[in-house]
DNA sequence: CTGAAAGCGCTTACAG
DNA sequence: CTGAAAGCGCTTACAG
C-alpha cells in the first residue's frame, strides 16, 4: 500500500500519456478519440496503482458534488425513518450519489430550519431532500431554492417543491372494502383525533369504504388516543357496548398497529377469538408488532421505502435536468399502502 | 438572491482586502494579526454578501473533507438502526463533521465489503464508521486501514480498529439482580440457541445473576425461537409443567421484547396476571412493544444511540490525533445496557 | 488522436 | 499587519 494517495498525474505518469488523456479514457469522455492501445495502457495503468479519482477535487471542477442532502425530522421518535433512509440510499447507490443526513429536532412552526439546510448546501450537495411525517404543509427557507429539493410526508405551502405522501385514504378505503368482500357489514373504526393528515386520510379513506358499500360511514366510529391503551378502550367500547352479538361489529379497523394491540387485548378480555369472532386490522405495518401479534395482524403498509426512493430518483432527474423532473407538478404525488393479509381477517361468524 | 454563489474573492472585493486576509480573519487562523479594524470590515463584508465558505474547495486543499462515513448492516432488519444513526449524527454535529451513509447488504463471509470502504475513500471521507448488529468478529478490508476506523457491534479479528459492543452480559446480571431484591427466587430464562454475542452474554449474565443470589442457575431455563411465538411456549413451559404453584417460576426474564410479547399472551392463557401472579422482563427495549403492552414491559435497554455517539467522538478523536484515540485500544470497549424500569415487575405471591 | 494550460474555491507558507 | 502566489486533484475548452 503506497502511503501517499496515488492521483491522476501518478496514472499519467505510468502510462506515458498527459492527465488529459487519463481523464477522457477514465471518463469515456464523449466527443473524444483516443486509441484503442493508449485506452488500454492507461487502465492498466490505472488498475496497477490503484487508482480512484478524487471525487472531492472532481466535484470542485464541475460544481457538481454528487451529494444529496437528507433531512428527517426526529428521525428518533418515528421508528419508520430508518426505512425512508434506507430507501433514499439505495437509489442513492444505483444513481452513484452519497447520501448524507442531518436530523432536524421538530419544531413547532411548521418550517423548515435554515441552517441545517445551510450546512448542506456549503457542501455542495446536488440536491436536498426533507423528510416529515407530521406535518400538512411546510414553509421552505429561501435557501432551499438554489438546488433542486423534494418533500416527503409533506407539502409545499409555496408549491414550488415536489412532494410525496403515502395515499392513507385509498388505503383505508381498500381495506374497507376486503372486510366487505370477505362478507362484513358493520365494521368499526378506532379512530384518533390529532389532527394530521393521516387521521384525516384514514377516516375519509373509512368513509370511502363504507359508503361505496351502501353502509352507514359513522354507525361504528370511536374515538381514542392513539396509542394501544387506545385501542383498548376504543375496542372495548365498540364491542361491549351493552349491544347484542347481533349489532355488535364483527370488524374493527384500527388507526395504527399500535392501538390493533391494544384492540387483540380487548378481545381476549371479552372472551372473544380474533379472528373467528372479530376481524381486526391495523394500520402502519409497523416492524415488531404486526408480525409478533398472535394471529399475526392483517395491516395497511406505509410506503416508507418507496418515499425515500422516489425522493432520489425525483432528485436525480431534477439534477440531470430530465422532463419526470417537472412531471411531478406541484401537487403531492401520492404512493400506494399496499395492504398486508396475515392471519387477522376472518369471515364474519354466522 | 446572487444567482452566482459568492466566493471568498466577492467578500476580499467587497471589505477591499486581500483574500489571504478573509480567509484569515473569518477562520481565526492562530499566530495571524489583523486589526480590529478590518477583521469587522471582512466579517460585515462576508455577512452582507452571505458568503459560506465552500467546504469541498476547503477540502481539497486542507485534505481534510469533514465528512464522516457510516455503513450500517442491514438497516432494514434492524428497527434499531435508525437509534446508531441518530447518535452517530448528533455528535458529528458536534464536531462539524457531516455522515455520510451507506447501507450494506448482509452478507455471509464475516467480513466487510470493499467497495462500501472505497466508495467512502474516494469522498476522502475523515473516518468510518461500520456497524453491525450480527457478527462476533469479522475481518476489515485493507483499505479501510487508509483512515481512521471504528466498529460497532463487532469486534476487528485483528484487533487494530477500536470497537464497541453493549454490555449484555452486566445487563441481564442487572435485572436478575433486581428480580432477585424484588424477592423473586424461582427466576425463569426463556431463552434461544442462535450462536451470537447477544444470546452468550445475555445467558451470561443471567448465569452470573443466579449464582449471585445463590440460586440454581439451570432449573429454569427453556430454549425457544427469539419470537413472540417463542416466548409463547417458553413460557408456557415454564409456567404450566404440570408444577405446583410452590414449584413454579415467579419471574420470567426474556431473551428479547418479542418473546416478553409471546409471554404476556401465554400468561393471559394461563389466567395469570401480570405483574401480580408473574413478572415479565425483557431486554432490547424495542420501540413500539416495551411500551404497549399493558402493563408496559420493564426491559434492558440497548445502548444504541450512545454506541453510534462514541463511534463519531472516538473517531474525532482518531482524527485530531488526541490521546483519547490510543484509549480505546484492542478491546471492544462495552457500553451499560440500563434497565427501564415499568409496570412488569413485582413482588412474588406468597 | 493527444496535450498544455486554465481554473473550480479555497488555505497557507512566505515575503514585505 | 497584509498580500501575491502556489497548489490541493481534478475537468475541459482549445490548440495542434
Amino acid at each position: 500500500m503506497p502511503r501517499k494517495q496515488v492521483g491522476i498525474r501518478d496514472v499519467a505518469a505510468e502510462a506515458g500519456v498527459s492527465v488529459t488523456t487519463v481523464s477522457h479514457v477514465l471518463n469515456d469522455t464523449p466527443h473524444t478519440r483516443t486509441s484503442d492501445e493508449t485506452k488500454s495502457r492507461v487502465r492498466e495503468a490505472a488498475a496497477r496503482l490503484g487508482y480512484h479519482p478524487n471525487r472531492l477535487a472532481r466535484g470542485l471542477r464541475t460544481q457538481a458534488s454528487g451529494m444529496v442532502g437528507l433531512i428527517t425530522e426526529e428521525i428518533a421518535t418515528t421508528p419508520h425513518a430508518g426505512r425512508i433512509i434506507l430507501g433514499a440510499q439505495e437509489e442513492a447507490s444505483r444513481h452513484n450519489l452519497t447520501l448524507a443526513i442531518i436530523n432536524s429536532t421538530l419544531r413547532h412552526e411548521p418550517d423548515v430550519e435554515p441552517s441545517e439546510v445551510q450546512a448542506f448546501l456549503d457542501r455542495q450537495v446536488d440536491g436536498i431532500i426533507y423528510a416529515t411525517v407530521y406535518h400538512d404543509e411546510v414553509i421552505l427557507p429561501e435557501q432551499m431554492h438554489a438546488v433542486p429539493s423534494v418533500l416527503i410526508g409533506a407539502r409545499d405551502r409555496d408549491g414550488e417543491v415536489p412532494s410525496i405522501m403515502p395515499d392513507e385514504r385509498a388505503g383505508a378505503a381498500s381495506v374497507i372494502d376486503l372486510l366487505v368482500r370477505t362478507g362484513h357489514r358493520r365494521i368499526a373504526f378506532a379512530a384518533t383525533s390529532v389532527d394530521v393528515p393521516a387521521t384525516r386520510g384514514r377516516l375519509r379513506g373509512y368513509r370511502d369504504g363504507m359508503i361505496a358499500a351502501g353502509l352507514d360511514p359513522s354507525a361504528h366510529v370511536v374515538e381514542a388516543v392513539s396509542e394501544a391503551a387506545g385501542g383498548y378502550e376504543a375496542t372495548m367500547a365498540l364491542l361491549d357496548h351493552g349491544r347484542s352479538p347481533s349489532e355488535r361489529p364483527t370488524a374493527v379497523f384500527c388507526y395504527n398497529d399500535r392501538m390493533a394491540m391494544g384492540a387483540y387485548r380487548a378481545a381476549a378480555e371479552l372472551g372473544l377469538s380474533v379472528p373467528a369472532d372479530v376481524s381486526i386490522v391495523g394500520f402502519d405495518d409497523q416492524a415488531p408488532i404486526a408480525g409478533s401479534l398472535f394471529p399475526a395482524l392483517s395491516t395497511v403498509a406505509l410506503p416508507h421505502y418507496e418515499m425515500g426512493a422516489w425522493a432520489v430518483a425525483t432528485l436525480a432527474a431534477m439534477i440531470e435536468g430530465r422532463d419526470e423532473a417537472d412531471a411531478a407538478g406541484p401537487a403531492p404525488t401520492l404512493l400506494p399502502c399496499p395492504i398486508v393479509e396475515r392471519g387477522s381477517i376472518a369471515g364474519p361468524a354466522r
